[in-house]
This record gives C-alpha cells, sequence and structure tokens, in this order.
DNA sequence: AATTGTTTTTCCGCCCAACGGAAATCGGGT
DNA sequence: ACCCGATTTCCGTTGGGCGGAAAAACAATT
C-alpha cells in the first residue's frame, strides 16, 4: 500500500482533516507576494490535491469568494472583500479613525499608521502616505513584529502580561543598527511608553525614519490600537508631532465610545 | 417522519449542499446591519443546524476568521480581514488610487468616492468623507444600484452591453423625486457619459447632493473603477469640479497600467 | 437561592458527499 | 503541427460530516 500523506513539519500547521480547514486553506494560501495564483500553485500551497482543489476552487469562484483573471490565474474576490469589511478590527475600525488621520495627514503631510495587535505581531489597519512622505516598509493588511515599529510598542506596553512575556522571551528581530534587541532594554522602555502616554521608535526599523505613536483605547478601557506618525529621521524635531498624535488617538478613543457607532 | 428542511424560495439561494457552500453561508449570515450575531442567530440566517453551525464556527473562530467578543457573540476575525486585504478590485486598488484621491479631498474637502462593478450594482472600494462634507448614504464595503449615484452610470455607460441590459430591463430604484426611472432617458444618459468622457447625478440619492463621476480604465482599456465626488446641491457650480475629478482618474488610470504594482 | 427557559456544548452511529487516482482534454509555447 | 504541463471530467471507495438527543452552561425571573 502507497504511504499516506504526511504533514511537511510534525509542529506545523495541522494537516487538512475538516472540509472546513482546506476551504481556510485555500484561502491561506494567498499571500502579499503572491496575492494571484494557477490552480496548481493553490494546491500545492495548501498541500490539498488537484481534484480536491479543482472542486473548492471552481465553487469558490462560482460565488465570487475568489475571481479569475483573464490569465486564468486566481485572485480573491470582491465577495470575500466585502465580508471582510465588516470585521470590527478592520474596516469598522478604520471608518470610524479616519477623519482624525485625515486630519493628521493634513497637518503633517507625513506617514499615518493605524495599527492593532494580533497574538505577538502588529496588523496595519490604515497607512495613509502621500507621495512627498518617507517610504516605509509597512503594507495595509501587512504584519510586523511589535518590538521594532512605534504602533507595536505602544500595543505591547498594554498588552496583557503573558503576551509581554512570550514576545520578551524570543530573540527580538533586527533591522538596523539601532533597532533594539535587548529584553531588558526594552522592558524599561515599554514601562517608559506606559508611564509616558506615547512611544518614540527612532531609526529602529529603516535607518533615516522617526515613528512617534499613541495608544487608542476601547470603551472597556483595553488598548484598541495605535496611531503613529512616521517622519524623516534628521528631520523634524519628533517632540512637537508628541501632543498632535496624542490628540488624534484619544479623538479616536472617544468616538469608540459613542453607542451604536461602535 | 419528520419534513427534511426546505429552501426559503424554490429560486432563491440554493440548498447548502457541499461543506463549502456551508461556510461560505456561515460567512454571508454576517451584514453591514447585523455585524455581530449569536451562534443561534448564525444556525438561522446560515439555514443550518445548531450542531452543524456549532462545529463549523468553533473551527473558524479557532483560527482567526471569527472572532468572540466577550459578549459571546461571534463577529468577522482579523484573519478574514488580512485575506481579504489582497483582493485586487479591493484594497490593492485603493492602495493605487488613495494618493489621487486623498489630492481631491485636500482640494475640496468633499466626499471623495471610489467604486466597482459587481454584477448589476456599485460597491464602494473607498470613501474619503472628512466630518464637515455633505453626509451620504454610502458605506466602504457597501452596495449601491447602478442607476442612480454618479459613479454608477459611470461603471453602466463602460459595461458590457448585456450588462446594461439586465439593468434597463429591471424597475430602477427611486431614492427622491429627481431620480430617473425611465429607461429611455437612462439610455441617453448613458449614451452622454460615453461622449463626455464624465457623468453627473443631481439630487437622485439625496435631494441636496450634486456627484460628479470620471471613469478609470484599466491596462487592457476596459473599465475598472470609478471616481466621483459628491457636493452639497445648491452650492458650487459642479462644473468646475469636472477637470479635477477627471484628471484623477486619469492619475489611477495610468497608475494601473504601471507593471508590478498592478 | 431556587426555578425555568434558552443557548451552547458534548456525544455518537449512520450514511452520503467529499476524496483522489486515472485518464481525457485543453492551452500556450516553440 | 507538435509537445508538455495545466486543467477538467469521470467514478468507485470511504472517512468525515451530519444532526438527533441529552447534558451542561448561562440568563432571566420570582
Amino acid at each position: 500500500m502507497t504511504d499516506r500523506w504526511q504533514p511537511p513539519q510534525p509542529g506545523g500547521s495541522a494537516a487538512p482533516r475538516t472540509a472546513t480547514g482546506k476551504v481556510l486553506d485555500v484561502f491561506r494560501a494567498f499571500t502579499q507576494e503572491r496575492p494571484e495564483l494557477t490552480l496548481t500553485e493553490i494546491a500545492h500551497r495548501s498541500g490539498l490535491a488537484m481534484t480536491t482543489t479543482h472542486r473548492l476552487v471552481g465553487e469558490l469562484a462560482e460565488s465570487g469568494f475568489l475571481e479569475r483573471s483573464h490569465d486564468r490565474r486566481y485572485r480573491i474576490g470582491l465577495q470575500l472583500w466585502e465580508i471582510a469589511a465588516l470585521a470590527p478590527r478592520g474596516l469598522a475600525l478604520r471608518e470610524l479613525a479616519l477623519p482624525f488621520l485625515e486630519d493628521l495627514y493634513e497637518v503633517t503631510h507625513e506617514n499615518v499608521q493605524l495599527a492593532v495587535r494580533e497574538t505577538t505581531e502588529v496588523v496595519f489597519v490604515e497607512r495613509i502616505a502621500g507621495r512627498r512622505a518617507v517610504p516605509v516598509r509597512t503594507r495595509v493588511g501587512g504584519r510586523f513584529p511589535m518590538s521594532a515599529t512605534g504602533v507595536g510598542l505602544v500595543l505591547l506596553a498594554h498588552a496583557p502580561m503573558e503576551v509581554q512575556e512570550q514576545v520578551l522571551s524570543t530573540p527580538l528581530p533586527r533591522f538596523t543598527t539601532e533597532t533594539v534587541t535587548d529584553p531588558t532594554e526594552l522592558r524599561s522602555m515599554l514601562a517608559a511608553v506606559r508611564r509616558n502616554g506615547f512611544a518614540i521608535s527612532d531609526g529602529q526599523v529603516t535607518e533615516d525614519a522617526v515613528s512617534v505613536a499613541a495608544p487608542v483605547f476601547g470603551p472597556d478601557g483595553d488598548i484598541a490600537a495605535s496611531v503613529s506618525l512616521v517622519v524623516q529621521g534628521a528631520g523634524t524635531r519628533p517632540a512637537s508631532l508628541i501632543p498632535t498624535v496624542r490628540a488624534a488617538a484619544r479623538g479616536i478613543s472617544r468616538g469608540m465610545r459613542t453607542p451604536g457607532t461602535w
């Protein structure tokens, strides 16, 4: 008899046992680097048999959850996007925060970012970048480690103790020579963030960029998100930006307390 | 013997036969009006048995595609949102267009909208609305009939003939006394839109709002989206806005021709 | 606190739809 | 026209999905 299919890694993602899991695996096959895939690619990436993939993908495309481009590749469909737009921590949060972010952008014309925490990483929910602002490495819907970014420091500083410990006990990733990788140093930085009500990340992700971030609190008083402004490092003194960012963050926090809206 | 489950409407959405379809039905249970649902509500709305729903929802929540709020309700999860962010006609389009929309907003401080066509309806992909702009009835991720809105007229005017016929052969919805509901009149409006390269919808959705819209063309020359500006009706002469909106639309069209970006 | 009604969760055996091997068909490149 | 990989159709087998029933957790009411 032939050997059965083996999961790639014993500790890795579990084998797709259930039909539901297989559907999710198809979705998960799409990434920022590869947002368009052929049938065979999907089958390979999701670890499913060709025939199975064919049937699943067919049904998903039928209902608009996937779309087919003219070169026969598959992409994420608008139907999925429409439903995802209902995610409270996604578009709903963005919708509420946008006017404030808009103001921030108009005053500074720099990069404005809004992010939330997902497990031990940062997920960017909104990013406004004019053509003239510093290029940053982030994308809406993208993830980033928490330890280096401004928004990450804020989110981590107010995260449950267990999350903080988990991050601190894992080797901290390095991006530049300025990146803080010493757990002890990071720990005291987090304490400072809690004390001051804002965070500054100076050249820790990109050499010449400084980020100023402030916390957004939900109705229950827990941290819900974080706003930041990313400016050219050598340039402006970020000190003047601190009150601006904090004001925006407070504005959003206030908006979240309004019932019905949130 | 007890009667089996009957589909709500013989011609309506088919009964959930496949496992995949059931997963999609769970997702589809969430709407703008009801973005948070209890288990029983999901079961009811998706037409699934309690036990089945429980198992599905459990697995979906496990992997972050659904989230559970503290009041035990379910919501769309960030995981789904992250994947949906890869939709070319969703966030990818928005990302490309944002700088141009940003400019439009900064110059006018009015409502800026970006929309695409999905079958016979308009889906709003982006909406920038300052606190001081006219309130509009649209939401990002929301749908609207094509016949009344500015973006809808543009998208319909450049849509395949069969789509136009389908829309024109269905009773046109009315929102205000100004709404065009005569197919013949609409037909000549569409011709004008093609001829002029822009559309104006005056008070057809909201009494006192005028919308100026222009088409965005994809790399293949087909229409890909539509941009619009919505201003207070009695106020500014929209004539001056036409070149502005058209310029933005052309800018986005140009951006879509750049390979790699799109 | 005790009672009642509702929602959520666990358990389990039947059975059908999902599965994937194999082969036919399509398509795009040379 | 030819070839090779990608896609699609076909079909017999079987394992995971299914839902009834009952327990457990929870909420509301007296």
